[in-house]
This record gives C-alpha cells, sequence and structure tokens, in this order.
DNA sequence: GCGATCAGAT
DNA sequence: CACATCTGATCGC
C-alpha cells in the first residue's frame, strides 16, 4: 500500500486487496485473500507482521524474490561478515515442516502463505464456502515478477494494474492476449463498427463485456508528456557508451528492481556479463521467467568493465572519492581524478531518470558532440520510466474502456485534487454509457494538462479538503465534488 | 521496549 | 536525478 490508496486497497465489491498487508480488523472485516503485485518495499506493508497470516497469491517470481528479500544493513553486516546467514525479511511467511528427534516429520507450526500462480492461467480461488473469483496474472512490465491481475466474478470484472509501464509493444501485446479479448472495446484488427455487432441482439451478451473497473498505477498520473520507450531509452544509453574508450568502466546505478531493461541491453550490445553484488545475484538467479537475465550476470567483479553491484558499497574496480551513488557531474567542483578508480580507470556512472522524449533527444544530441570532441563525461543519463505517464495511460484505459477507472495511490499533498482531475482526465476512454453525454472522445485530440486542471480546482475549491472526503468515500468511487 | 507511522533526505 | 528506500523521530500500546 503506497500512502494515497483508497478504501484501505480493497478492490469493490470483493473480499480481496491489493499490496497492503496492514491490520485493519478494528475497522472492518478483514479481506479474505490478498494480491501481491510486486515486491517493491511500498507494496510490502504489514507483510513483514509476524501476526499476519492471510492468503497472498502473486507471481512464481514474485514469491521467490520475496523470500529471498533482504534490508540494505543486513546486506551490509553480512559483507563484513557479521552476519553467518543471511536475515531475510519475509521469511515467517513460509515455515517448513521440521524433523522431530524421533526422525518424523512435524507439520505443526508449518506454512506457506504465498501461494504461486503461473502467468496467464485463469484459477479459481475461493474466498469463502459460496464465493470464489476466477483470478489470471499478466506480466506488469515494471520490474521482476511484477504482474497486473484479472479478477473475475459473479460481481462482475475488474483489472488491477498494480506499477505498470503501458508502452505501446505493451500494448499490442494485451490486445492479443487471449484471456483479456472479452474485455476489449475494439477488436486488434479492426477499425469502426461491426455490423450487427451493436448489442442488440439481446442473445449474445456475454461474447463482449466491460470491465467494471480498472485499478490504476496513477504514480505518474499528471506527467503529461511523452517518455521515450524503454527500447529507445536503452539504444540511446548503449550508443553513448559505445562512444567512450574502450577502457572506461561503468557503474550502473539500479538502485531498485525495474532497471534489469539497462543492463539487459548493454549485456547485447557490449558482449559482456555485467558484475552484481551477492544479493542481486542471488535474485536474479531465482528469476525464472527471465532465463537471458540470469545468463549475462556475474559474481567476479575483475572480469567486466560493467558494474551494477551494490550502490553504497561499490566494488573496489568502480570505487572513486565521493562515494554514493553520486557521479561527479559538476565539471566545476570535481577535481581530475573523481572519476578515477584506484587503478586510474575512467569510471562512468550511468543513472536513471525521468526525461520527456523531447528532452531525450536533446541530451542524445549534445552528449554525443561532447564525447565525439573528447570532453570529458563522468556520467549518463538514461530515461527509463518504470510508470506509465498520462498520455499511456488514456491509452491502456481506452482499449478497454471499463465503466470507471479507480486510482491505485493519490498524492496526499494534494489533497484529492488529483482524484477529482482523474475523472477529466479519462473522458472518451470509458464506457459509452457512463461516460458524460456532453463528451467526446477526445484520444489523440485532448489537450489536458494537469497542472492547469489541478490549479482550476485549487482556485475554485476553497475547502481542498471536501474533495478529499468526497473523493474516497464509499465504495472508492470517484465523486466529482 | 517494540511496532506502526511520519518527516525528511537521497 | 529517482515515486523507492532508508533513517531517525514520534506516538501509542
Amino acid at each position: 500500500m503506497p500512502t494515497g490508496t483508497p478504501d484501505n486497497s480493497f478492490i469493490h465489491p470483493y473480499p480481496i486487496r491489493v499490496d497492503d498487508f496492514s491490520d485493519i480488523s478494528s475497522t472492518r472485516e478483514p479481506a479474505k485473500l490478498y494480491l501481491l503485485t510486486h515486491t517493491h518495499t511500498d507494496h510490502l506493508n504489514g507483510l513483514a507482521s509476524r501476526s499476519f497470516g492471510g492468503r497472498v497469491v502473486c507471481s512464481h517470481d514474485a514469491k521467490e524474490m520475496l523470500l529471498r528479500h533482504e534490508v540494505y544493513s543486513e546486506r551490509a553486516l553480512r559483507e563484513m561478515n557479521l552476519r553467518a546467514e543471511n536475515s531475510k525479511t519475509f521469511r515467517h511467511l513460509r515455515v517448513e515442516p521440521r524433523k522431530t528427534e524421533d526422525g518424523n516429520v512435524s507439520y505443526v507450526g508449518s506454512r506457506d502463505l504465498l501461494v504461486p500462480h503461473a502467468l496467464h492461467t485463469p484459477t479459481e480461488v475461493y474466498l469463502s464456502d459460496k464465493q470464489s473469483v476466477t483470478i489470471t496474472l499478466f506480466d506488469a512490465n515494471h520490474c521482476p515478477g511484477a504482474v497486473m491481475y484479472l479478477v473475475e466474478g459473479d460481481k462482475g470484472a475488474v483489472l488491477h494494474t498494480g506499477d505498470f509501464r503501458a508502452e505501446p509493444w505493451f500494448l499490442e501485446s494485451l490486445a492479443r492476449n487471449a484471456f483479456l479479448q472479452r474485455y476489449l472495446a475494439t477488436p486488434p484488427a479492426s477499425v469502426g463498427t461491426i455490423p450487427g455487432s451493436n448489442g442488440c441482439g439481446g442473445t449474445h451478451t456475454d461474447v463482449v463485456q466491460t470491465l467494471d473497473a480498472i485499478y490504476l498505477d496513477t504514480a505518474c498520473l499528471l506527467d503529461t508528456i511523452d517518455v521515450p520507450t524503454k527500447a529507445d531509452a536503452t539504444s540511446g544509453l548503449v550508443t553513448l557508451m559505445s562512444l567512450l574508450p574502450v577502457t572506461t568502466l561503468f557503474f550502473i546505478n539500479a538502485w531498485t528492481w525495474g532497471y534489469e531493461d539497462i543492463l539487459k541491453a548493454i549485456a547485447q550490445a557490449f558482449r559482456s556479463k555485467i558484475h552484481v553484488d551477492r544479493y542481486k545475484h542471488s535474485i536474479y538467479s531465482s528469476i525464472y521467467a527471465d532465463p537471458f537475465l540470469r545468463s549475462i550476470i556475474t559474481k567476479d567483479a575483475g572480469s567486466t568493465r560493467f558494474h551494477a553491484c551494490e550502490r553504497f558499497d561499490h566494488c573496489e574496480f568502480v570505487k572513486v572519492d565521493g562515494q554514493g551513488d553520486k557521479p561527479p557531474y559538476a565539471a566545476a567542483t570535481a577535481n581530475a581524478n573523481s572519476s578515477m578508480n584506484t587503478q586510474g580507470k575512467h569510471v562512468v556512472y550511468v543513472n536513471p531518470v525521468t526525461m520527456g522524449t523531447a528532452a531525450w533527444k536533446l541530451y542524445l544530441e549534445e552528449t554525443r558532440q561532447k564525447l565525439q570532441h573528447g570532453e570529458r563525461v563522468n556520467g549518463l543519463l538514461i530515461p527509463l520510466s518504470r510508470h506509465s505517464p498520462l498520455p499511456e495511460l488514456r491509452a491502456f484505459v481506452s482499449l478497454f474502456r471499463p465503466k470507471r477507472v479507480v486510482p491505485n495511490t493519490l498524492d496526499p499533498a494534494l489533497k484529492g485534487l488529483d482524484g477529482a482531475c482523474m475523472q477529466r482526465m479519462f473522458e472518451g476512454c470509458l464506457a459509452p454509457d457512463v461516460t458524460p453525454a456532453s463528451s467526446h472522445d477526445t484520444i489523440g485530440t485532448a489537450n489536458l494538462d494537469a497542472g492547469d486542471l489541478a490549479a482550476a480546482l485549487l482556485k475554485d475549491e476553497t475547502e481542498p479538503g471536501d474533495v478529499a472526503l468526497k473523493n474516497i468515500e464509499g465504495d472508492g468511487a470517484l465523486v466529482l465534488a
């Protein structure tokens, strides 16, 4: 539960919570089932609690990552040999049966709360004796193990995106996915309306269905500019890297899960493995959905120019003056040796940033010029976004035209303005019968500026707090104040 | 004294 | 830089 998730992270109307495992027993009925979209720590709230005892559905890879999860401080202790064994934050979720003194196996106290599901495999899950839902997982293009959930039951169908990046190839892949086709607003390869398919027949209403809701990754809801595709970002970076001397060492600041595309693109382009620390190695080795990732990593620091080892504890090959993950960008203040390792080799830092498509083109051209003129460059940027900005979100929602769209997170600082804006932001992307009659299809033509919208609402609204209250009341439906 | 929660920095 | 993470302060049981 990243802060700002409406309705305690329940997906209405089912007794299912997503990415939130905190204790709410004093407020309402506990969830019958929990879904975990991925293992970033802000989605694991309450899961470290020893008293948590719910069933948690997740992907196979998320389960492996979770059981191997180690916080940084524990990793550092392990590195200094102050820890004989790795301390794993979520190990209590799986307690193996133990051997008793007489050699038998005791299941007393054993349990395994993490229920892994394969992708694209509809599975019936019981919420009670009388109620069940069918759950299907789809890769979310966010980080290893990250998935979206389709939940179908007698109370309707909802799609929960978790955190995701809905770039064009991702939409095309969804549009062709047999487990989602019945919910598509428009068949992939057809334009316009098929004669006789207007839903007037009455006997075939179950052929095409409408999602009741999409629970949407709204981390970048207010970003209204286009951002580069991951492929454009990595290919640009690799081009710049290839302009540096072959003696250059690189530190790739993959500071959280989700930057693996950078490692893979580098390995591919330079035909080289990437040095990773013990912890990353153990995680990446357990990612079965990505055998290529597993194949490009090495623990041998001296065997490669490319390093993605601990962010705050680089190996000696990429250690330079002024530790930490900050490259000495400022040419004015950086001393000449500040980007040299102990052997005098040049170390270049690669940092993921947020950058629009236009800014990226400019940066690529400028940096190319610098490198070709032999100017010293100690850091390279790569605009690898792991969340979709508004244009991608609108395209994604338009693919399904659900009855409503619910934000996975709201920014508490905006006091509900972002939620209030959302209704307007997805005008024309929802099911026709619930879209206000006056609205037009604004896909591709809308010139919505979220900042302006928020500002306008702020002006009109003397008590912004009211918006927040109206916004999250009841079943989590958005109510425009 | 522990855990949950938040502010703040990176 | 980054919307994920860590640290340290504060509050409540």
